[in-house]
Order: C-alpha cells, then sequence, then structure tokens
RNA sequence: GCGAGAGUGGCGGAAUGGCAGACGCGCUGGAUUUAGGAUCCAGUCCUGUAAGGGGUGGGGGUUCAAGUCCCCCCUUUCGCACCA
C-alpha cells in the first residue's frame, strides 16, 4: 500500500447499501400516502410490471432504475409520490415454463416472483411494498373477472362464432395482436385458422377514440402514437351495393376509390367468406370452388401473404351487375381478398389497382382506364407494367368525366347515397379483442352457459370464480378445465337449471388493462379501487415502458380506461399523461439477452462485485435511457474511478460549517475562484434539471464529473461555500446513486434522508459569468475567440474583433459588407 | 411495398440553427512504483513541421451561419404488411 491509497477513503458498498436499505425500510420511505393530501402535488410514477419467468435481468434492471431515479428526484422535490410494482403472474409463458419442469404453474409463479422480488429489494428501487400486486392471486383476478361482467352488461363482451388464429403448439387460440407474422408471438409457431365460438371485447366501438384521443397526448412519443393509429387504420370511404345478376341479391363492397367504379371489371370475394355460400353455386363452378376454398383455408396466412404477387382464383359462374353503369362482371373467388376487412368481398378495378392488375393479367380479364393523371397527360394501356393508382381526373365514366381528387370521391358517393345503392363508409383495421383461451394458467372467464337462458354472468357477489386446483393442467385443444366436472357444472344463476361454465380463461393482457389502479387501493375487498382515491392518484404522471407494447398492451389499457370513464369510475378519458420508451438491453454484440443462448448478465452478480450505485450509474451512463444498449462492464471503469477516487472522497473535505442550503451566496462574499465555482454549481444544477427531466441520465453524470474535476476544495477559504458546494453535489446525485448519496449526506452531519431534503434550485442571479468568451467568425468560419465582459456593446466588440492579429489576417483588407453580433455568443463578420 | 426513427472519432456517446467530437472507454507518451490490470499528468478527428486546410452516410438547397432546417439518394433499426 503506497501513501495515496491508504489516504484514500474505502467505499465499503456493502456495509452502506444494507445499512440504508435497512433504515429506509425502517423509516418507510417509499410508502406513499394512504389518501394523497389533493393540496400537494402528486406524481403516479409507473413501470410496467413484471411476468415472473426467472429472476429479473439487465432489461428489467435498467427499466427499473430509470424509473427509480425519477421517482426519487420527485421525491425531493417535495412531491406524494406512488411508485408500485406488481407481478403479471398469468399466462401462457409462466404456464409453459412450470410444464417444462413439471412444476404447477402457481408453484413456479410464486417462486419467481420471490426470487425477482429479492432482486429488486436489492437494487434498491423505491418501490411501495405495500402495495404489491400479483395478478394470478384471487383477490386479484376476482376484479379482473368483474371487469369482465361490466362489459358483458354493456354489451362489450360477447360471443362470436368466426375464424381464428389457433396456435397449434400452445394448443389454444391467440388474439391478432399475439400473431407476427402469422406466427405465434410466444413459441413462433405458425399460426392456424380455426371456425371457433369465443369472447371477443368490443375495443372496435372505441377505434376512434383511440386514434383521436392520441392528439391529446402531446406527452407520448410520436414514433408510439403512429405505430397505433396506423394499427387501428381507419380509413374512408364508401360501401356499394352490386347485386348478383341472377338473383337479384345485393352484394356490398368497400372502397376507398368510389372515383374508380366506373372500371370496375370483376368482382372478388374472399374463400372464407359466407358469402359465397349465398350464391347457390352448383355442378362444375361449386366442384372448382369448393376445392379451392378448402385449399385457401389450409393455406397459412403468411404463406398466402408472402405468395410474391403471385395471385390466384377461380370464377365462379356468376356475375353481378355495378349499379352505376349496368354493366355485368364475372364473379371470382380469390384468397388475396381478406374475409375480415370490409365486406369480405372487393370490387376489382385493375387499371387502378396493383392487385388487381396482377390478377386480371393472369387470368386475362380486361382492363379499363378510368383515371388520367391530370388533363394533359394520359395513360396508354399497352404500356402499363402496373395499374395507375395515384388520383387524377375521372374519365369513361359518364357524367363524372372531368372531376378530380377528393370532389370526384365525393360526387360519386353522393349519387349513389341519393339513388339508394350506396354510401359513405369509414373502416378500421382492427379487430375485436379474442379474450378467451383455452389454457389453464389465466382468470376463468365468469360466465355459466345455460340451455335455456343462454350465456350468464356469474353475479358479481359469487366473484371470483375460483381457479381450480387440478392435477392435469396440460393443453389438449380444449380448456383444461372442461375436464373438471365439479368446476364446469354449476346451477344458472338465472334459473336455477342445470348449466355449465365456460371452460376457457382470459387473455393476460386483461389482467394487465387495469392493475395500475388496483395499486391505488390494493386491500380493497368491496371495489376494485376507490374512485375517490383513483381520482386523487390518477392520471399516471409517468409511464415507463418498452416500446414492444405499442400495439398490445398499450392500446388494451387505454380501451379500459375509456370504458371505466364511460361507466363513471375514472374522470380522464387517458390513463397516461406521458409516455417514455426506453432501449432494450443487449449482450456486447447485440444479440437480445436469452437463457437459451447463456449470454445473459446477471444484475445480481454484477452489483456484488460493484455495488448497486456504481452498477447504476454505469447503466445511466451507457447511453441515454431511450437508446438501447450493447451492455458492457468496460463503461463501468471510468465510473468506479470517479466515485471512489473523486466523488466519495468529497465528504472528507466537508468542514462541518452546515450552510443553509436555501442561501444564495452573493458577490462580496466570494473570491474570484469561489464566485467561478459557484456560478458553475448552479449551472450545474440548471443543466441536471433538465437532463433529468428527459431521462437522460448521461449526461447528467458527465456534468458531475466536470464539476468534480474542476472543484479544489484546498483553494476555497469559504468554509459556507465549500460546504455548499459539497451537499448540493450529493443531493445532485441522489436519485441516481442513492446509497452512496445517503451514506455521504449523512457522514455530513444530516439526520433526515438525503430523499427529504429538497431538491437543488439554481441562483437566478449566478448562472452567468461577467466575462465571457464569444467565437468570432469571418464568412461564418471560426477565426479567434474575444474575451469580453458580459453584454459589452457591440461597437466595442467589432472594434476588438477588427483589431485582433488573427482575425485581421483573415480579412485580409478587404471589405466588410455585413456584421452580425449576437450578443455574448458569436460575431460573424462577412467580407467580400 | 407503406409508415416512423437513426446514420457524428477505434468504441459508448455530447452539441436551444451559432466554437463539432463534452464526458467516458480504449490507445500513446511521461511521472510514481519491487511490480501494475493501481494512481497521477499530458496527448489522442484527418492532413500539415507550422501557419493553415479539410471534416458529422452521399448529392443538392435555404441561411451571415447547417450535425441540426428543406429536397433527392444510400445504408440501417423498428412497426405494419394483399386493409381494396
Amino acid at each position: 500500500m503506497t501513501d495515496k491509497t491508504e489516504k484514500k477513503m474505502k467505499y465499503n458498498f456493502k456495509e452502506i447499501e444494507s445499512k440504508w436499505q435497512a433504515a429506509w425500510d425502517e423509516e418507510e420511505l417509499y410508502r406513499a400516502p394512504e389518501n394523497p393530501d389533493p393540496k400537494r402535488e402528486k406524481f403516479y410514477m409507473l413501470v410496467m410490471f413484471a411476468y415472473p419467468s426467472g429472476d429479473i435481468h439487465m432489461g428489467h434492471f435498467r427499466n427499473y432504475i430509470i424509473g427509480d431515479a425519477v421517482a426519487r428526484r420527485q421525491m425531493m422535490m417535495g412531491r406524494q409520490v406512488l411508485h408500485p410494482f406488481g407481478w403479471d403472474a398469468f399466462g401462457l409463458p409462466a404456464e409453459r415454463a412450470a410444464i417444462k419442469r413439471g412444476l404447477h404453474p402457481a408453484d413456479w409463479t410464486y417462486k419467481n416472483i420471490e426470487v425477482s422480488r429479492r432482486t429488486l429489494k436489492k437494487v434498491g428501487v423505491s418501490f411501495d411494498w405495500a402495495r404489491e400486486v400479483i395478478s394470478c392471486s384471487p383477490e386479484y383476478y376476482k376484479w379482473t373477472q368483474w371487469f369482465f361482467v361490466q362489459l358483458f352488461k354493456k354489451g362489450l363482451a360477447y360471443q362470436k362464432e368466426g375464424l381464428v388464429n389457433w396456435c397449434p403448439e400452445d394448443k389454444t387460440v391467440l388474439a391478432n395482436e399475439q400473431v407476427v407474422d402469422g406466427r405465434c408471438e410466444r413459441c413462433d409457431t405458425i399460426v392456424e385458422k380455426k371456425m371457433l365460438k369465443q369472447w371477443y371485447y368490443k375495443i372496435t366501438d372505441y377505434a376512434d377514440r383511440l386514434i383521436d384521443d392520441l392528439d391529446t397526448l402531446p406527452g407520448w412519443p410520436e414514433n408510439l402514437k403512429t405505430m397505433q393509429k396506423e394499427w387501428i387504420g381507419r380509413s374512408w370511404g364508401a360501401e356499394i351495393d352490386f347485386t348478383i345478376k341472377e338473383t337479384g341479391e345485393k352484394l356490398p363492397i368497400f372502397t376507398t376509390r368510389p372515383d374508380t367504379i366506373f372500371g370496375v371489371t370483376f368482382m372478388a370475394i374472399a374463400p372464407e367468406s359466407p358469402l359465397i355460400d349465398s350464391l347457390n353455386l352448383s355442378g362444375k363452378h361449386k366442384a372448382v370452388v369448393d376445392e379451392y376454398r378448402a385449399k385457401a383455408m389450409k393455406r397459412s396466412e403468411i404463406d398466402r401473404a408472402s405468395v410474391t404477387g403471385e395471385k390466384d382464383g377461380v370464377f365462379t359462374g356468376k356475375y353481378a351487375i355495378n349499379p352505376f353503369n349496368g354493366e355485368e362482371i364475372q364473379l371470382w373467388v380469390a384468397d388475396y381478398v381478406l374475409a375480415h376487412y370490409g365486406t369480405g368481398a372487393v370490387m376489382a378495378v385493375p387499371g387502378h389497382d396493383s392487385r388487381d392488375f396482377a390478377f386480371a393479367k393472369k387470368y386475362d380479364i380486361p382492363i379499363k382506364i378510368v383515371i388520367h393523371p391530370d388533363e394533359k397527360s394520359k395513360l396508354d394501356l399497352k404500356k402499363m407494367d402496373d395499374a395507375y393508382t395515384e388520383y387524377g381526373v375521372m374519365v369513361n365514366s359518364g357524367q363524372f368525366n372531368g372531376l378530380a381528387g377528393q370532389d370526384a370521391l365525393d360526387k360519386v358517393t353522393e349519387f349513389a347515397e341519393k339513388k339508394g345503392f350506396g354510401r359513405k363508409k369509414k373502416n378500421f383495421k382492427l379487430r375485436d379483442w379474442l379474450i378467451s383461451r383455452q389454457r389453464y394458467w389465466g382468470a376463468p372467464i365468469p360466465i355459466i352457459h345455460c340451455p335455456k337462458c343462454g350465456p350468464v354472468a356469474v353475479p358479481e357477489e359469487n366473484l371470483p370464480v375460483m381457479l381450480p386446483q387440478v392435477e392435469n393442467y396440460l393443453p389438449k385443444g380444449r380448456s383444461p378445465l372442461a375436464d373438471v366436472p365439479e368446476y364446469m357444472n354449476v346451477k344458472c344463476p338465472k334459473c336455477g337449471g342445470e348449466a355449465q361454465r365456460d371452460p376457457d380463461t382470459q387473455d393476460t393482457f386483461v389482467c394487465s388493462s387495469w392493475y395500475y389502479l388496483r395499486y391505488i387501493d390494493p386491500q380493497n375487498a368491496d371495489k376494485p379501487f376507490d374512485k375517490s382515491l383513483a381520482g386523487k392518484w390518477m392520471p399516471i404522471d409517468l409511464y415507463i415502458g418498452g416500446i414492444t407494447h405499442a400495439t398490445g398492451h398499450l392500446i388494451y389499457f387505454r380501451f379500459f380506461h375509456k370504458f371505466l370513464n364511460d361507466i363513471g369510475w375514472v374522470k380522464d378519458n387517458e390513463p397516461a399523461r406521458n409516455m417514455f420508451n426506453h432501449g432494450m438491453v443487449l449482450d456486447s454484440t447485440g444479440e437480445v439477452m436469452s437463457k437459451s443462448k447463456g449470454n445473459v448478465v446477471s444484475p445480481v452478480d454484477l452489483m456484488d462485485r460493484r455495488g448497486i450505485d456504481i452498477s447504476r450509474l454505469g447503466m445511466y451512463f451507457t447511453a441515454p435511457s431511450e437508446k438501447e444498449v450493447l451492455w458492457s462492464e468496460d463503461v463501468i471503469v471510468g465510473i468506479e474511478k470517479f466515485i471512489l477516487n473523486r466523488f466519495y472522497p468529497l465528504v472528507e473535505n466537508y468542514r462541518g460549517s452546515s450552510p443553509d442550503l436555501k442561501y444564495y451566496f452573493k458577490d462580496n462574499e466570494l473570491s474570484a475562484y469561489e464566485k467561478e465555482l459557484y456560478i458553475k454549481l448552479n449551472q450545474l444544477i440548471k443543466r441536471i434539471d433538465e437532463d433529468s427531466e428527459r431521462l437522460q441520465y448521461n449526461t447528467v453524470i458527465a456534468g458531475l464529473m466536470e464539476y468534480v474535476r474542476d472543484f479544489d476544495s484546498g483553494k476555497v477559504k469559504n468554509d459556507k461555500l465549500n460546504d455548499y458546494i459539497i451537499l448540493k453535489l450529493i443531493q445532485l446525485i441522489a436519485p441516481i446513486a442513492p446509497h452512496l448519496a445517503e451514506e455521504m449526506w449523512r457522514q455530513t452531519g444530516n439526520v433526515e434522508s438525503v430523499f427529504k431534503s429538497q431538491w437543488p434550485e439554481y441562483d437566478p442571479n449566478a448562472i452567468v459569468f461577467e466575462n465571457i468568451s464569444i467565437a468570432v467568425q469571418v464568412n461564418g468560419k471560426l477565426r479567434g475567440l474575444l474575451d469580453i465582459n458580459r453584454d459589452a456593446p457591440e461597437d466595442e466588440v467589432i472594434n476588438l474583433a477588427l483589431n485582433d492579429a488573427r482575425i485581421k489576417n483573415h480579412l485580409d483588407g478587404k471589405a466588410i459588407i455585413k456584421k452580425i453580433y449576437i450578443r455574448n455568443k458569436l460575431l460573424n463578420l462577412v467580407i467580400k
């Protein structure tokens, strides 16, 4: 050991961490008030709750320390902070993992919660653990079921027979949002189509509001809002009734291009569409169509979508009539038509739609041009190898010739409306939310099917419908609960007759659609939550989570909140005022960390070696919070040096003068160096405050490093200033390095927690220097720096510049034609 | 294909239209040390001995001034993907 290292203070992080964690627990530092004082400001800091699939990993660690820094700073700003945590504990992955290990899903889940909770406590995240919620507990899912019943009462939970996404591996149906590129989001198996009767939430009733209200959320990232808008996919157009020639029956279609109506040369129906049945096909055509439909049904969605432009279909032998011109057109069945969008049938305009163009070419169907780019340039069909899909001027369209743009769309639609064979129409890509799952590990659907009364909601006083403990919970294609007679066989709550429970459970995303409200009143046995408490805590002031939930959870929970708003349970239309998407944590090669790849870095291991706060600072410092991180421990080397050699030893320079932290120093109290330090301190406070608002902790740390580097305590004569600086620095680092800051704070003689001290505010009279340096440019290029007095008059600055040897050189005796002077910043001389 | 981002040293990354590369890693040199994977000091965009010149994916533009704003292109990430 050399002299130097001996002098250095030892940072015994293990001791310090456990000491202050115990103390914070003891004084219940993180407890949010049961009933917040409406006169004081509140801050609801929400991080997405966790799926207990093992211990927490680097991604969780990053996510939660970001929220933690926000919560702690808010605490210091005097807000009443609600920073809760819980577990998204039901669901398929947990069930699958449990099965793999031969464990009951409940045992597996609770064990993981235990382990993860311990780790999170070790990280020292400021969660109010007294409000912890676990979505698979009966006390919680009782209310998940209650929400089902409320939706059911309003007609927003309904059963429908239809084609659904079926995962053959997980043996359950999936919501549209859980199918990614035609595969099961969870197990990557190609999803099949099945005809099944399932429960849906009518989220499409809220489609307009889910889009329109995004404009009331300036605190949400634009890209996220765009993703939601596109997912919901609103488009305006017209519905127009064609008629079947033989039967006179109507065949409505949806189009966004009514201006191309005269270019229709055939129609196509989706193979799944029941419309085909009503055509009453017979003979040869029926055989061909039946075969084609069977073939199409077998093809998976990806298969159908990935066909590189190659479309196919079969002619039905039937014709339809275009109501606009009476033309007879062929009626086809084609699998490029989607059964679930619009009416399941389309009018095909090969001249002006690429898909129709390809199809018409393949089957030698006529192509008609009815739109020209403008009055002068005309299309030549012979030269076209694709459709012209832009808007333009209507031609070959009878009375509508010459109309263009929006006017064309409107006039055609108005005409159809007047004649009674068409109407304005709005369509969405969003489909209703399929919430039934044929799996064991979920909240049972609180419905009893009675042969006489139909589906009857379980009376609210009988909730929860308990998930029975069963031996056999393996997926088998129908719900495992269906084979538990003592569960299934019940009396109808309406007529008292023999009836059966619905055997399915609810999608986990239902559980996660309302958890943020349960935190507000987690023990309430009579209600999901107390309305007046919710009124005080809501809305969420900041919601932090991954962008991966953009078109799933983050739409579902907005939908739930709007529904609750409609039935009078919450007063806001939107649940979260601000949303922040943190970046992912990948390994150093850019791979996602996963157990199977064996590249998982454990935050526990890191913290054991380096200490919690140094690990935290390393993570913050690597990248701004919204960017992804390729995790490497290299960055920690610099952080560790900074904390161990520079920051922590600051307490040694503390002189015990206990300065008033609200006091602002006056000019005449300070020497030149002291004044410089003081001004720089105020600049630092301002900068850290602004960066913290943006969650940009990397630059917060950089700012602290610079300041501490320039702060030479030995040269400071004024004890109060010296101590003032040290105390402010401790406060500034507290949100991101809580244990270190608390230790230093107490070592300087404070008896209350640093988190009960007031967050620094800068002295508005001391954030600028008297003498500043401004840039001098010649023709926009930097040619020199001038030291001037702040606010020096323009003439003086110009004079100084003109007499500066280096600048003179660049002026080269040429005439100055323009002088641009930005006060205290820059002078640009334009010469010729 | 459509939509939204992103592109800055060897690396992570800074920069309300106003001094590009803060801060850190790495690297180079030096000091100290029995030793260094410790500590401290200095240097580190390219070119040039220097003065200077050039430089933020490429090309154009707006401006006194562009990494930043506008247009085109390239690369890349994410989302959607036959939505009629």
